[in-house]
DNA sequence: TTCTAACTGGTACTCAGTACCATAACGGAC
DNA sequence: GTCCGTTATGGTACTGAGTACCAGTTAGAA
């Protein structure tokens, strides 16, 4: 007896991934806004009212993969030793942080899709925007769990996603170069220690 | 001869005034969520599209003042010496933001105000965010035009905002302990050097 | 006064997102 | 297999944001 799921979650999958598939190719063909979510239901063939059943709205369905990807980071996070200070934090987050981004940029190819999609349509990028401030956000409240005191508990995160906005700015789009930019602007940042 | 605009501008100034005043007083009454653009538009006496033609959309309209204040500090931050490296750069962007601080929570009832809006509707705060991630990039812009190399220009402002947003986590929506919280903020990151 | 440009508000439209409902299909019971 | 409750589906109908267009009005200059 194989463990595969019962028929109805795998119908449920199936459905989730047609209207992914469905609309990554119209975004493609024509760009986010210019894609209704009607245009989407069609090609994935299901009702326009389950695309609302299976996505919170039209920008929702952008993120639908980088949402579970976080979630796993965020429990990986939580199994990270104590940080009893700003500087064991801080560094403990910016290991952290490399491996995060080194593992979103793996595949050049889709980030450069997804790049693409966010560069072309500013309520995308601030949607991202968002998504980056819960991570930081339970990455504030991980660390607080195991008692690193405020404001460091809060501060570290925060201080990794300035880095983070600095290495994107400086690497551009390029997969390639952004985690080194993300390592230089964490050793500018410690670098403040040793002056 | 007074030097008052001619009436095409105190006119246009009128009509703006009065769909701000009416927006502010329906979100006051009914929450941000259950106002139209209609309601607005009845109250403020002009018509629907009128409103648009003033505020390009709904949210728009709550961050009129903010909006007119921060471009004001923009130019006043583009006044400031060059900083040729990341500690000048971060000292001075430390007090520059410190002063902004300040100004924004002097009127501690309109900030309380500002920040209960925020706090019962997610979409305002996102759009605040955005706000500000603007107002961190003109002051990169700034600090690169007067010479701070990269990836100090982009940096020292992006900490600038990580403290920021520390202070109101720990200090809540406290308009008094904000600058405090912040200035502390501040003090753990250069802290760093002193280790 | 007259002409032009700017401003206005109305109509009509598209589309996102929500509420509701009747129907179909899964999956467990016997 | 049959029956039944739960769950998923897709359709209809609605609200409200935002846009395009247009005809009428008004400021301000000639």
């Amino acid at each position: 007896m194989s463990i595969r799921p019962p028929l109805r979650q795998r119908k449920r999958q199936r459905a989730r991934d047609q209207i992914v598939a469905a609309a990554f190719e119209l975004f493609a063909e024509r760009g986010f806004a210019d894609v209704t979510v009607a245009d989407i239901a069609e090609r994935a063939e299901v009702g326009r009212t389950t695309f609302f059943r299976y996505f919170g709205d039209k920008q929702e369905v952008v993120f639908s993969e980088e949402q579970a990807l976080m979630d796993d980071w965020v429990a990986r996070h939580r199994a990270l030793p104590p940080a009893p200070d700003l500087p064991t934090a801080l560094d403990q987050t910016r290991g952290f942080t490399v491996a995060l981004v080194r593992e979103m940029t793996a595949d050049a190819d889709h980030f450069l899709q997804h790049e693409r999609l966010l560069a072309a349509n500013p309520e995308l990028a601030d949607r991202a925007t968002r998504k980056y401030q819960r991570l930081v956000e339970a990455m504030s409240e991980n660390l607080r769990a195991k008692g690193t005191p405020e404001p460091a508990a809060t501060l570290a995160p925060q201080l990794a996603l300035a880095c983070y906005r600095t290495a994107r700015h400086v690497a551009g789009s390029d997969p390639v170069a952004l985690p080194a930019a993300l390592e230089d602007a964490f050793e500018q940042l410690i670098g403040l220690s040793r002056r």
